[in-house]
DNA sequence: CTGGGGATGGGGCCC
DNA sequence: AGGGCCCCATCCCCA
């Protein structure tokens, strides 16, 4: 099924969604969640380089958290790139319901949709709901891409499977022609996905992007770091 | 149990 | 305004 549109920051009644949990504390049903969000990473390990200090956290000799930007400056990784945030320059156009801020109007305007999904935004207005669930939008434009969700138009001529967007049926096609178009430059590895060659690329890095904020230990993964928080580090201690 | 790969989904930016 | 693309996040599975 696919996961809620557009409204995930909105309706949490899923799984739980770790990229939130580093930017708030939310407490979820079973309240497992909390206690692993204590020793969750607040930084990664770019933003835990500025803190870093050889007296506080020692890093392996010569290495240094800057040994990413060798990963990210590859042939992956043109254009935009991961870069860690930047400040927000004053001539950007804030949210007003959030912190977020945006390069022009056009892009603030895209999402603020975002907060018209849980229902007081939308209650003085004309609401666009979707026919298949209660789910409501402030343009016509974010309920044909929620919809898109439900109709799942994009269909594998192979497989049959289903996909709301044209990309992720051609990310999907590559599993059947084993086309692997990303391949890593510190080994022979070829990727379908370049997310996932991102990600290989963590293990070459020998500091890597996760760090556990009581062992300084680094990780490939949020994952791994979460299975290494939930394991006891930072429980015990 | 841990680390890593495969697959997939959502948000956001650019054109 | 919409489509395409990218990045990030996450789940599942396997070695």
């Amino acid at each position: 099924m696919p996961r809620s549109f557009l409204v995930k920051k909105c309706f949490t009644s899923k799984k739980p969604n770790y990229s939130e949990l580093e930017s708030q504390t939310e407490s979820y049903p079973g309240g497992e969640i909390s206690a692993v969000t204590a020793c969750y990473p607040s930084a990664l390990v770019w933003d835990v380089g500025l803190l870093l200090t050889p007296e506080t956290n020692p890093l392996p000799e010569g290495l240094g958290p800057m040994d990413l930007t060798s990963l990210s400056s590859s042939e992956e990784d043109e254009g935009r790139s991961s870069d860690p945030p930047s400040p927000t320059p004053a001539e950007r156009f804030p949210c007003t319901c959030c912190s977020k801020s945006y390069s022009s109007p056009a892009g603030l305007s895209r999402h603020q949709l975002s907060h018209c999904q849980g229902g007081e935004g939308i209650a003085n207005s004309r609401a666009f709901r979707c026919k298949h669930c209660p789910k409501e939008y402030s343009s016509l434009g974010a309920l044909k891409m929620h919809i898109r969700s439900h109709t799942l138009p994009c269909v594998c001529s192979t497989c049959g499977k289903a996909f709301s967007r044209p990309w992720l049926l051609q990310g999907h096609i590559r599993t059947h022609t084993g086309e692997r178009p990303f391949s890593c430059t510190h080994c022979s590895r070829a990727f379908a996905d370049r997310s996932n060659l991102r990600a290989h690329l963590q293990t070459h890095a020998e500091v890597k992007k996760y760090q556990c904020t009581t062992c300084s230990r680094t990780f490939s993964r949020m994952s791994l770091l979460h299975k290494h928080s939930e394991a006891g580090c930072c429980v015990s201690s």
